[in-house]
DNA sequence: CCCGCAACATGACAATTGTCAAGTTCGCGC
DNA sequence: GCGCGAACTTGACAATTGTCATGTTGCGGG
């Protein structure tokens, strides 16, 4: 992909799209250009933040490792997505770890020029909060989903998140493999496996990497119902 | 309590505290503050926020209501604690509702004059995202709880976390009622009830509102093991 | 003081999910 | 093309959790 069209799906991030033309200038002048291969570390949990990152292609996900070794999924991220804004101003660890798992470009903006920028022009730090809060909002949402709803449900969900529209049917592709979609909604593989086949029953079937969804209200009723209520299948 | 000692709370915030003393000042003129009874509301979901929240006294409970009426809590705030940072900078809905639940003195700081200081002096900014930070980083703590461990591990770190020390024993006072003490943690009351039981293996007794750790060195390991290590109980 | 209600505990049962094992499919390197 | 390995599916089994029913306890209002 050509630098410029990388430039351009940088500007549509939330975190740049609504600033003024000309910081929007000064950090693509300063931004850092790097690929990263299938399963390579962008960065590690508990390392200092010092850039915040925007995926130009690719699939970056972020995750916890557990005391035990086991890791728990908490975001994935695709073209125009932007993410460690809240860390990368204050220098301090990251949560999180991050791992490339497509072949990826990423763009890194040095937290010092953002920094300094920002001290000039308050109007950077209300973008920074605005593609915070839009983190926020979502993990706000996966707490919901994992609190409330079953495994079917959430896979559901997921796939209804895919849709543009929302009646009618739909052919979408799914965006990561098995293994990351599992990890994502907090379950085993097996166990996506078989919501994948409970959802055989409201119009959903999986074929490939293809989910076609026969009936997209019909689906969004399942995921909101009453996990209860659905006793008799 | 004097609106002396309630100043002093609110400076222990981790919003204010790293603020220039004059900004307190102004924004501690232009609080309000309120009384809340237990059960009542403090906002709503989809509601449009216009102020930060200092609990001074008292419970607060954040949760969000699924389409079926159920609900998840998402965070429980307590004296010294603010929220609604992100949200109240932007004038978008909340993605969650609060209410008291327990009696509650909290103030208020009105949006705009948050806005207006912010426009002369970035290091506002600054203090917000700190604030905003923490609460993303308890939520990927969460999730990651949620995602990795059994309902008793779970259960185990909320007491550890009540704990001051780092080993030996101790006991500690239940902050709220087990009800609220399960849909922060993501289970049903019952399966509360069967996680202290089970916890009884580990050195925890329940007595009332107190908890009795007779060695938190030995929880924390609990907590910490692998869930499928402990099935000869 | 007594009543009634809400919180809490406990047991039985059903549904869900993780674990383990086995088999299938698919993609890739040789 | 062949074969290996990883991803995926499926089935059986065990553990966990939610649901429902029942009983106990504690607290506040009449």
């Amino acid at each position: 992909m050509s630098h410029e069209a990388q430039k351009a799906i940088a500007r549509q991030s939330l975190l740049l799209r609504s600033l003024p033309e000309q910081h929007v200038e000064t950090l693509l002048s300063h931004a850092i250009w790097r690929q990263y291969d299938r399963g390579e570390t962008i960065f590690l949990q508990e390392e200092k933040a010092q850039a915040i990152h925007v995926v130009l292609e690719g699939w970056v996900k972020l995750f916890r490792m557990t005391p035990t070794g086991a890791e728990a999924v908490v975001s994935v991220f695709t073209r125009g997505d932007s993410f460690g804004e809240a860390v990368a101003l204050r220098n301090v660890p990251y949560p999180v770890s991050a791992e490339a798992v497509s072949a990826c470009d990423v763009m890194h903006i040095p937290s010092p020029i953002l920094i300094s920028l920002m001290k000039e022009d308050p109007e950077i730090g209300i973008s920074i909060l605005a593609a915070t809060f839009t983190h926020l909002h979502s993990l706000v949402a996966q707490l919901e989903q994992l609190k409330a709803q079953t495994g079917a449900q959430r896979v559901a969900e997921f796939l209804l998140n895919l849709c543009d529209s929302d009646a009618g049917s739909c052919d979408v592709a799914l965006p990561y493999d098995k293994m990351l979609i599992a990890g994502r909604l907090g379950m085993k593989p097996e166990s996506l496996s078989r919501a994948f086949s409970r959802l055989k029953a409201v119009g959903v079937k999986i074929n490939r990497n293809h989910a076609v969804i026969s009936d997209i209200a019909l689906l969004r009723d399942y995921a909101e119902s009453d996990p209860a209520e659905n006793w008799g299948r």
